[in-house]
DNA sequence: AAACAATAGTTGACCAGTTAGCTGTTGTCA
DNA sequence: TGACAACAGCTAACTGGTCAACTATTGTTT
């Protein structure tokens, strides 16, 4: 316990409305909730012994197909630098969720192929996730939600 | 070299991955928002030599004064748990930024202080950062920014 | 052909989030 | 008083994001 000077004002740090403006709020209440995003669908896919950004992975090269994609493309369809995805592709190689291999008519590309393996994985993690991500939004409306991505955009595209 | 425009980004996933549901959509693009912000923050704050965690943790001890704050108060005021904040404050120190010292009242609790020194990098990141934070929402109109709020504040109470 | 730049990918080092397990301290209760 | 649960904080180990530097291959230029 502290003493009684220091937690009452511990309690108005706590209460003090921390925003300086509307855009500070807005911004600040970007990173929180995709935070508590990140962590229901960590939760949804726990089970299947995989994380977030390996599912994202995994569902990249399922649209790829069998012809594969190379390292790189991976990483451009992600928010990603390159060195994160290697070793992402590690640990999903390890898994023999994925396979690579250098590339025959470029050497320098090594290409990724999801494995049956992985396909199964992801084909049996699609459903909860889809329900979550449903039931994830609240009590917002389609258009509350339109409205949203249309602010999002237009955050993103901000200097 | 393609440009790296976060709207191309958002077309080249919207072409690769199609969104099942308008719900889908929306938490995505709170996730990858989320990634632009952290990223200009970090470059705001990096010519300080302090990430936006360390940024948070000092703002933290700030409004704490010179009563300090105990370690796990502080993780309780951010997302993170116990552990995080530990290191965090061990580089914090390193840096002379902020000082620990065990309780004298409690020998459980090691309580951390704000130097001079974090005061002052702090006052000096202040400005830079409300710059940003305004700029940073696109041209969101005030009303735009209020119902975003809302609608993140029902997508975290929700399950 | 030799020199050069560009490209694909990897490695190392750092900061950070998460979980599990540990030490030391405090309060409680038989 | 002694046993014990609860608590504060820490370390270890893993996943992950970022930057800088490196190897190997390819294309270009002269």
């Amino acid at each position: 316990m502290s003493s009684p000077a220091t937690s009452q004002l511990q309690d108005e740090i706590r209460q003090r409305v921390p925003f300086s403006s509307i855009e500070q709020e807005a911004l600040l209440g970007i990173l929180h909730t995709a935070d508590v995003i990140r962590r229901r669908t960590a939760k949804v896919l726990e089970p299947f012994g995989i994380t977030p950004q390996q599912y994202n992975v995994l569902r990249i090269l399922r649209g790829a197909g069998c012809a594969g994609l190379p390292t790189l493309d991976i990483a451009e369809r992600m928010i990603e630098q390159a060195p994160g995805i290697t070793r992402m592709i590690d640990r999903l190689e390890a898994k023999k969720l994925v396979s690579r291999e250098r590339g025959c008519d470029d050497r320098r590309q090594v290409v990724c192929r999801i494995s049956d393996a992985g396909q199964e994985l992801l084909n049996r993690a699609d459903e909860p996730l889809r329900v979550q991500s449903a039931s994830g939004v609240g009590n917002a409306t389609e258009s509350d939600l339109a409205a949203l991505v249309k602010v999002l955009d237009s955050i993103r595209a901000a200097s």
